[in-house]
DNA sequence: TTTATATATTGCAATATTACGATATGCGAT
DNA sequence: ATCGCATATCGTAATATTGCAATATATAAA
């Protein structure tokens, strides 16, 4: 197979299953960081942070882009990525819930 | 290729995103999911929860194992599987600290 | 217009993931 | 010991991901 029964699930699960999938390279966990650590939102010089080729960070940055998690504008030859602050929301909420959940519990098991 | 360059990045970038490949899929959120419904900590009805076949279910949940966010121990003839807290944790520190990042800087871009 | 720079797309090879049938293993009950 | 249940593992097919060279595109600068 390979292709994932995403049509047996239910949308929320999909959803956090594809967000979590954008984050499941170290190559985009580190535009995430670059683009939260550069202040002003400067372009691709990701290219030059990244030990990848350039169309390779290309993909990523797509992906990345397709998920939902960064957005891009273009800006004269260059392109201004950045972060789109309702996306990443989505996730941390997520997490939040489970954090909650299982303080909830407490019934120590295993 | 197909194998990410891991070496590159830092152990950070690559612990998150193996944590998120761990979450990577409806079927394991869904497993989540169910774990945290679930009082008692009770074992592999999970099967029957998910529409995926036996040797499926018990391959995401090695999965899930693997990457450190469920925890499994032998009861009787049975498995008991829970979530483990502090691996839940490194994720939800991850995102609070991006939504924290992000709030500090509020420079409005793209 | 030519040139340089920034980015995207295409095509392909290597590898990983997903799914499941068949089969093994391990334990409790009979 | 034998049976049945719960899980795991193996083997394999279908598909997805990763990475990059080559190439295309698009804008800015000369």
């Amino acid at each position: 197979m390979g292709a994932s029964k995403t049509e047996h699930f239910s949308q929320r699960q999909n959803t956090i299953a594809q967000l979590a999938k954008a984050l499941a390279h170290p190559a985009r966990v580190a535009i995430i960081d670059y683009l939260l650590g550069v202040d002003a939102c400067i372009c691709s010089d990701i290219v030059n942070e990244l030990p990848l080729a350039q169309p390779t960070v290309s993909q990523h940055l797509k992906e990345l882009k397709t998920a939902g998690l960064i957005k891009g504008s273009i800006e004269g030859n260059a392109i201004c990525y950045c972060i789109n602050t309702d996306v990443v929301e989505i996730l941390q909420n997520y997490f939040a819930q489970i954090t909650q959940k299982i303080n909830l519990k407490k019934t120590t098991c295993c």
